[in-house]
DNA sequence: TCTGGGGTCCTAGGACCC
DNA sequence: TCTGGGGTCCTAGGACCC
C-alpha cells in the first residue's frame, strides 16, 4: 500500500515576513493591505490568539487586535522560499507533488519502508525543514491523499498525524462536515439540513446511496464517498500542469460606472495581462471580462479572438468592446480580463524569465534568497515593470 | 473603511445539427 | 389538437481551494 505524505508549511507568509525581518518574531502579524478592501491572508499564530484569520477584511483584523501589525505581500518571495522547501523535501523523496505554494504531496512508500522508525525519520525532516530554512510545517501521513491532507490538518503547528485505514472511523468520522476538505461554506449548511453534522454521518448517508444527498452533491457524491471508505488518489503528479487561464484582476479604488471611470484600470489590467502571459510563453484565443458590481456578484462576458494573441493592445481592445456593449451601466468595483483557450505561440529567441530557476536554486540557505530577494527588489528593472504595472 | 486575487472544475441552458 | 430527441459545443455562473 502507497504510504503519502502531505505537508503544509504552518502560517507560510508570516513565517516568511519574520525570516525577513526577526524583529517580528514572537508578534502578531497579519499579512494584507491596511486600505479600503483589504484582507488578511495569512496571520501569525500569535494574531491568530487575538481571533484574527484568513480572509478577514484588515480593518476587521486591526479591531479584534490592536497591536496587530499588517504587512504587504512579497509574492516573488514566497516563490523563492517555496521552491527551496521544494527542494529540501525531493531530497527525501523524488515523488513531489506541488500542491499548492505551501503544500506538497510526497510518495513515502520507499523511503520509509527502508526505515526502522518511519515516525523518527519524517520528524526529523521536519525539524530539518525548521532549523535549515526557519518553516514549520505539519504532516499528515496515509494510504490516500485525501487522508493525507485531512490528516495534516488536524495538529497544527508542526503537527505530525499517522491515519490508517482502519482509523478511518475514530479519527476521521467525529469531525464536524464542514472540516471535510471539498466541502465549503454553501456546501456544508446543505448537508447539515439533510441531518449530516459530522464526516460520519456523510458516511452513512453516503453508503446508503442516500438520494436527497445524491442530488444534491451531483458528480462530486461519487468522489468524496470513495474518500472516505478509503478510497481515491494516491497519485503523484510530478508535472505541472499546463495553465488552463491565466488572469489578472483589481478592486478599483471606488466604485465606478461607465467606461471612462474604468478605463485606466482596465488598461492596466490588460498590461500585467499580456505581461504574465508573455512571460508563462502562453497565447490565447478566449478573452474573458469580469467584474464585481457593487452587491459583489460576480459577471463575464466572453469574446473570442481571430487570431492568438497575448498582446496588450489586443487583449485590452477585446475588454474595452464588451465592457461597452454589457457593463456600461453597471456600478462596479473590480475589473478584470482572462485569457483562455491558451496556445503555445511560434518558438521565439529564448527570454529571460523574471528569476532565474538555476540562480535561486543553488541558494539552499535562507539567509541568501533574502539577501537576494531584497537586491532585486531596488533593481531598476523591477522598479520599470512595477511602474509599468501601476499604468 | 465591509468583504483580495489567483486558479480549477462542474452545471445548466441555449445554439446548432442530423 | 402539440411540443422528437440525441449529441456536441459554447457560455455564464458558481463552488471550492490556497
Amino acid at each position: 500500500m502507497a504510504i503519502i505524505m502531505h505537508v503544509d508549511l504552518n502560517a507560510f507568509f508570516a513565517a516568511a515576513e519574520v525570516l525577513r525581518d526577526p524583529s517580528l518574531k514572537g508578534k502578531p502579524i497579519a499579512i494584507g493591505h491596511a486600505g479600503r478592501s483589504g484582507i488578511v491572508s495569512t496571520a501569525s499564530y500569535e494574531a491568530r490568539a487575538y481571533g484574527v484569520h484568513s480572509g478577514q477584511p484588515t480593518f476587521q483584523a486591526l479591531k479584534a487586535c490592536p497591536n496587530l501589525i499588517l504587512v504587504d505581500h512579497h509574492f516573488d518571495y514566497y516563490h523563492m522560499l517555496s521552491n527551496s522547501f521544494f527542494s529540501k523535501i525531493k531530497e527525501v523523496s523524488p515523488l513531489v507533488e506541488m500542491a499548492s505554494i505551501d503544500e506538497a504531496f510526497v510518495d513515502m512508500t520507499k523511503p520509509l519502508s527502508q526505515e526502522k522508525d518511519p515516525i523518527a525519520f519524517c520528524r526529523n525532516l521536519q525539524f530539518s525543514l525548521k532549523e535549515e530554512l526557519g518553516l514549520g510545517c505539519s504532516m499528515g501521513i496515509a494510504p490516500t491523499k485525501w487522508l493525507a491532507k485531512m490528516a495534516s490538518d488536524l495538529k497544527k503547528p508542526m503537527g505530525l498525524t499517522i491515519i490508517r485505514k482502519k482509523d478511518i472511523p475514530s479519527v476521521i468520522y467525529p469531525l464536524p462536515i464542514e472540516s471535510f476538505w471539498g466541502i465549503g461554506k454553501k456546501s456544508a449548511p446543505r448537508l447539515r439540513e439533510l441531518g449530516i453534522s459530522t464526516i460520519g454521518d456523510f458516511a452513512k448517508k453516503a453508503n446508503a446511496d442516500d438520494p436527497a444527498l445524491m442530488e444534491l452533491m451531483g458528480k462530486f457524491f461519487y468522489t468524496a464517498k470513495s474518500w472516505v471508505n478509503g478510497g481515491g488518489s494516491n497519485q503523484i503528479e510530478l508535472e505541472a500542469p499546463d495553465p488552463k487561464s491565466i488572469g489578472v484582476s483589481t478592486t478599483l479604488g471606488h466604485d465606478c460606472q461607465g467606461f471612462a471611470e474604468v478605463y485606466s484600470s482596465l488598461r492596466s489590467v490588460a498590461d500585467e495581462l499580456s505581461l504574465r502571459a508573455k512571460r508563462e510563453r502562453k497565447e490565447g484565443y478566449g478573452v474573458t471580462l469580469q467584474v464585481k458590481d457593487t452587491q459583489f456578484r460576480l459577471h463575464s462576458k466572453r469574446g473570442t479572438l481571430v487570431h492568438s494573441s497575448n498582446d496588450a493592445d489586443t487583449l485590452f481592445e477585446e475588454a474595452r468592446r464588451l465592457y461597452e456593449a454589457y457593463f456600461n451601466d453597471m456600478e462596479v468595483r473590480l475589473v478584470g480580463i482572462t485569457l483562455e483557450k491558451l496556445v503555445d505561440p511560434k518558438k521565439e529567441e529564448v527570454q529571460m524569465s523574471l528569476w532565474n530557476y538555476q540562480e535561486y536554486e543553488k541558494m539552499d540557505k535562507t539567509k541568501l534568497l533574502i539577501e537576494e530577494f531584497n537586491r532585486r527588489l531596488d533593481s531598476p528593472s523591477l522598479m520599470r515593470l512595477s511602474e509599468v504595472a501601476k499604468k
